[in-house]
RNA sequence: GUCGCCAUCGUCUAGUCUGGCCUAGGACACUAGGUUUUCAUCCUAGAAACACGGGUUCGAAUCCCGUUGGCGAUACCA
């Protein structure tokens, strides 16, 4: 059976990598009918913090990229030792406290002759993998085919700090050979990691795993996506109003493609089409305004009801809704403009004022006079004052007040001011939307502010 | 430096394995026009790429070699 992971390490918040690498992980899985592993990579006691460990794990959840089993890697030391003691036991392994020369593959000449010595013999001490010399290590990469690799190249890599403290390369093969992980799905970045983890498996003489390099995402100056360039953690894009199934869909179009020119897939569309075999190589640069773009169209095909539930679990850090505002009204006009979540505030501010705040020159269409413009406003109010409360809705609104502009030779000379009386912007929705939103009383009171003001 | 991986519009990419259907397709962004009181949406159109040099072949974006460029790895991090 088919059976994949991902292995974060709890050095930093769920990463937008990481998580694409999770993705196509729980893909490749879901495709096979297999099943998906989370291991929480912390043999690194001083880097790794519980708060990020429980980022990751819910903002994995929140992707909605559900494992099967879940391990974490300092609750596994006893099995790590097992194995440690096992190659040490065998002479593939050996005790060393060198200070290797930096850039140079090392080779220990010192305690390879001294490894019959079983036992740290000082405290500094680490564990050395007994790499032979000028040996090839060809790998097939189902993203790549074959890689070659010479351990002349690679040294005596170390696999332990001690017996209690497994370095990465160790812990991985053997955590991936006990969990019975089938297929290795990770960055390209891992490929120099290869050949060390093929040694190792030959030495604990266990069955390898299929390997799968896929590419990774780049920032805007084609280096490894980080954080100083642009926000990295998916928590953050889940905080701008990012939505879950937008970011995933966004992710697995960051490398793989399918075979039609199709764009917009659920996560269920994802793993019917998913393959291995259609990753790309090269990097791909991290696009904010594809992220945009499709984010704007889910959000744009969301139920409107989700819709409003999502925004409202925002409005602690935003504005109080009057009672007598239609919210769900609001969100309905203005989510054609956003982008993501967040901009929706920004969007509709106007309605949830009590008193708008412009210069009267913004009321003015075109060249219109004072008294143009007076009369205008009247008009608004006359016809709008004309609807009863029962007929009060869009599509009424919208008819009068274009059936009595109809006659007028300049449209702009109506809606204009009636718009910028109820926006108070040079920029909003449509004078019928608002006044629909708004209601009776206020849009009327709106319009009176203006005349008011003139 | 060394080792490895990679290379199609500004970006994400299709096409490469199985050479001809490619005058290189789509999407985002951009530009122009249309719809619209404004913005956004929507519609139409446009500009925009096979890194370079050699081969192989009747024919190369596609296969081979080299060059250049980019990235990654070179930890007692993962």
């Amino acid at each position: 059976m088919v059976k994949t992971r991902i292995a974060p390490a709890p050095t930093g918040a769920l990463h937008i990598g990481s998580a694409r690498t999770a993705l196509f992980n729980y893909l490749f899985a879901k495709k096979n009918s297999g099943s998906f592993v989370l291991r929480i990579e912390d043999t690194d006691k001083e880097r790794s913090k519980p708060e990020f460990e429980r980022d990751i794990i819910e903002n994995l959840e929140w992707l909605g990229l559900k494992w099967d089993e879940f391990y974490k890697q300092s609750k596994r030391r006893e099995i790590y030792k097992k194995y440690l003691k096992q190659i040490l036991d065998e002479g593939k392994a050996f005790w060393c406290d060198c200070a290797p020369e930096k850039g140079k593959p090392f080779f220990c000449q010192k305690h390879k002759k001294t490894m019959n010595n079983k036992q740290q013999t000082k405290n500094n001490c680490i564990i050395r993998f007994n790499m032979p010399k000028n040996k090839e290590i060809i790998f097939k990469d189902i993203i790549r085919n074959n890689v070659k690799f010479n351990t002349n190249d690679i040294g005596d890599f170390s696999i332990a700090k001690n017996l209690d403290s497994p370095l990465y390369n160790f812990a991985v093969v053997v955590d991936d050979y006990e969990m019975k992980i089938t297929h290795i799905i990770r960055g390209e970045d891992g490929i120099s990691n290869t050949p060390k983890q093929i040694l190792l498996y030959d030495a604990l003489s266990f069955e390898k795993p299929e390997f799968a390099h896929i590419p990774l995402i780049l920032d805007t100056d084609k280096s490894k996506l980080s954080k100083r360039k642009n926000a990295v953690a998916i928590g953050d894009y889940k905080e701008q109003g990012y939505l879950r199934e937008a970011l995933i869909n966004f992710l697995a179009l960051l490398g793989w493609h399918p075979k039609d020119e199709k764009e917009i897939f659920s996560l269920e569309d994802l793993i019917k089409e998913f393959s291995l075999e259609r990753v790309k190589k090269g990097g791909a640069i991290f696009n904010l305004q594809k992220l945009n773009d499709i984010n704007r169209q889910y959000i744009s095909k969301m139920r409107i009801k989700d819709l409003c539930e999502l925004l409202k679990s925002q409005i602690t850090i935003n504005k109080q809704i009057g009672k007598n505002i239609n919210f769900q009204n609001i969100v309905e006009i203005e989510r054609g403009r956003m982008n993501k979540l967040s901009d929706f505030w920004e969007l509709s501010d106007y309605y949830f004022k009590d008193k708008l705040e412009y210069e009267k020159e913004l009321l003015i269409w075109g060249k219109m006079s004072k008294n143009d413009l007076k009369k205008s406003l009247e008009n608004s109010y006359n016809i709008l004052n004309g609807i009863s409360e029962k007929d009060w809705n869009l599509e009424n609104i919208k008819n009068i007040l274009m059936d009595k502009t109809g006659k007028i030779n300049n449209r702009g000379e109506l809606l204009w001011p009636l718009r910028v009386s109820l926006s108070g912007k040079k920029f909003s929705a449509s004078p019928f939307e608002i006044s629909w939103a708004l209601g009776k009383e206020m849009t009327l009171k709106r319009i009176n502010e203006a005349i008011d003001k003139v």
